[in-house]
DNA sequence: CCGCATCCGCCATGATACTG
DNA sequence: CAGTATCATGGCGGATGCGG
């Protein structure tokens, strides 16, 4: 690639990549609770008593994806037992304003809808 | 609750319904397509052929939640055989500038990722 | 041409129990 | 506390063929 400018092929893959990052359940959930908990220190149980519904299973899975994509930080403390910490990087606070287009698009398009089928 | 503003359960419903619209693989690549071809009538095959590796079930499947969903129109011509023509709706382009937003960041990370293991 | 029906494999998610 | 192992399940999505 010889170019900088953003071509056709690397959109399509991007929109691909956005798919497969963000398509389940809960990770859009567990940035979000990272980006307004930055402030203190969560940690792994909190995390999965507060975001309702979700097992520890998925909860590791994500995290684990998550730290791949260089979203989060992992930081384990050699308290005993062990505790594990989570912190949002800079990377994954860049995600928060998109996630926010995202959910306020959404809130407009469920009043529309709603007002469709007045129950 | 006595507000009109956006409360909490609504922020967690209008996430939860966007996930449920556009957790596909399928359906940002077709409001996508149908955004940049508005100008144009636009065909069933059409859209099959040019929206690479989506099945017949599958793009009408996904353009059945659509219309539900009030993006997309459907137009059936009484040609023989019988043709059906999809157009995106005002509503439908609203979500345009959202998925631009979402492709926009995950270029971006799709770099960082990328240079993070140099192949 | 459009779209539905059927069958089927695979994967995401969930429930529960268990380990260091 | 912070996960992992195991099993179950529901839905997504592909392949194929039928009907209007």
């Amino acid at each position: 690639m010889e170019h900088t400018s953003t071509d056709c092929k690397e959109l399509f893959l991007s929109m691909q990549d956005f798919g497969d990052l963000w398509s389940g359940k809960w990770k859009i959930q567990i940035i979000l609770y990272l980006s307004i908990n930055k402030h203190k220190p969560v940690f792994f149980t909190q995390m999965r008593n507060d975001i309702i519904g979700i097992s520890a299973k998925m909860l590791s899975k994500e995290l684990k994806t998550m730290e791949m994509n260089q979203l989060i930080t992992r930081i384990v403390h050699a308290t005993n037992p062990v505790t594990v910490e989570y912190r949002i990087t800079a990377h994954g606070e860049t995600f928060a304003p998109v996630a926010q287009t995202m959910i306020l698009w959404s809130v407009g398009h469920r009043r529309l809808i709603l007002n469709s089928f007045p129950s």
